[in-house]
RNA sequence: GGAGGAGUGCCCGAGUGGCUAAAGGGGACGGACUGUAAAUCCGUUGGCUAUGCCUACGUUGGUUCGAAUCCAACCUCCUCCA
């Protein structure tokens, strides 16, 4: 047996190494026979993502990084895009159930999943890499036949000592009939695309290892084929918590959710030690690189999470947007405002009309709401063009702005934004 | 099927008629200190066109001048009995 995070002495394939030494590998159902059949030749894996948002956030980053260096080095990834599952939803470690997804709202944030999904792998070419939708056949299925056909595979005994839903009988929470059967849409899935496309790994969460190990045991029963099944570590900062969340809530892949700016401040402000576990984690660097960053000490580090932050910038955004927030970045913490390209740009008529220093700190997605603007303006958390601002009344005026029509504003140490009117 | 108990804000948890937008803790955010880090200390933590208004204590109704708190029905969970 191959321990995951610790160097293997006989790897086969070269893609097990690269993920073992990426840290991308959490568990995985046989390693030591993937690590066999990656290095026979290309293998197809894939990862699927419900639509439960419009856009995907840092969260799907590993199990995406993962398919990008399989890719990479030969081999085929399929994304599936989950417009039948999301019409269920995953219990998984959740202690309530998620609310319904109506069909159209599930097919608006396919569309917006799908821009991020075609940046992290390539979907060009024949042998491009792969996006399919799970209602093709999910929609398709009849209730008695599938009942027949693939109830008759699992047993409620199996499916209840999964853990994923062990927390939640535990708690005495309701776990209903649907969202039970989840984790059977799921392993279907897996042997669909086993029949369809030949794949034969399903990449995940932790999280979703009860799923994952359902399908593979389908694929076994059902079609006597050895699946294979691997999870990506659970992503948490050095202080233990889960991470991925902002004041404003969620860090999304998906531009119009979150600024690619935004995105890279994100990642700038990650804490001293997460920064080489990161390296690895999120970006392409060669790991010898990411090794010299990692000796990096003090506040040297910061040149790291600089690297950090344009890099993953660059896998999600593209070289355009990293590169803009890189100055952007520099700029803005280091004065020189009129080099970089605005974060933000309003209409220059809302002067005119007559725009509150709170609605500003809200526009620029500081806070959610005036009162919590109003609140950290009253805490002395709110600069404009540098000077602290205690009076949540203040407007606006043509007089505050700077050169080129803009105006800086930033809230807290690490919160700036400078915005353009035209 | 019967009897009893429980369901609180992002999370945990106190509260049993007005002083409750609701103790305390966690998390998050802001301030001080720093390196846009960590630790520590202090503060804030429902919304609004804001000396007022609206929304909120499982759901829906009711009693009352006034309800998270009392009553009824319903939903979910727990315990005991059948």
């Amino acid at each position: 047996m191959i321990e995951a995070g610790k160097p293997a002495t006989k790897l086969k394939s070269e893609a097990v190494q690269v993920l073992l030494e990426r840290g991308l590998i959490n568990q995985c159902t046989d390693l030591e026979a993937l690590d066999t059949k990656l290095s026979e030749g290309p293998v197809t894996a894939y990862a699927g993502f419900d639509a439960t948002a419009g856009s995907l956030h840092v969260g799907h980053l590993m199990p995406l990084m993962t398919l990008r260096w399989l890719q990479r080095l030969g081999h085929r990834p399929i994304v599936v895009l989950g417009g039948g599952t999301s019409q269920v939803g995953d219990p998984s470690f959740r202690n309530e159930a998620r609310p319904l997804l109506e069909q159209q709202q599930i097919a608006a944030n396919i569309a917006g999943i799908r821009r991020s999904v075609e940046r992290l792998v390539d979907m060009s070419g024949q042998d491009g890499a792969l996006l399919v939708d799970n209602a093709e056949w999910l929609n398709e299925f009849k209730f008695l036949e599938f009942l027949r056909d693939y109830g008759s595979q699992f047993t409620v005994n199996r499916m209840m000592s999964f853990d994923s839903v062990k927390s939640r009988l535990d708690a005495h929470v309701p776990l209903t009939v649907l969202e039970f059967c989840y984790m059977m849409l799921q392993a279907v899935d897996f042997l669909e695309l086993s029949r369809r496309h030949d794949c034969t790994l399903q990449i995940g969460g932790s999280d979703q290892w009860g799923n994952i190990v359902n399908g593979v045991e389908l694929g076994r029963k059902g079609d006597g084929r050895q699946l294979f099944g691997l999870t990506v570590p659970l992503l948490t900062t050095a202080n233990g918590s889960k991470m991925g969340k902002t004041a404003a809530g969620a860090v999304w892949l998906h531009p119009e959710h979150l600024s690619p700016f935004g995105f890279w401040q994100f990642w700038r402000n990650t804490a001293d030690a997460d920064v080489p576990r990161f390296l690895r984690l999120f970006t392409d660097l060669p790991i010898s690189e990411v090794d010299r960053l990692s000796t990096l000490q003090g506040a040297e580090l910061n040149e790291a999470k600089k690297i950090l932050a344009t890099q993953v910038t660059n896998i999600v955004h593209g070289p355009e947007d990293a590169r803009a927030a890189l100055e952007q970045g520099d700029a803005l913490f280091a004065g020189g405002q009129e080099l970089a390209e605005p974060t933000h740009r309003m209409d220059i008529a809302q002067l005119a009309e007559g725009l509150g220093l709170l609605e500003l700190v809200v526009a620029a997605g500081f806070a959610g709401s005036n009162g919590e603007a109003r609140r950290l303006v009253e805490a002395g958390g709110v600069r404009l063009n540098g000077i602290v601002v205690e009076d949540p009344r203040r407007r606006i005026a043509s007089g505050d702005l700077l050169a080129k029509e803009r105006l800086a504003l930033a809230v807290g140490k690490r919160r700036k934004a400078l915005i353009a009117f035209d």
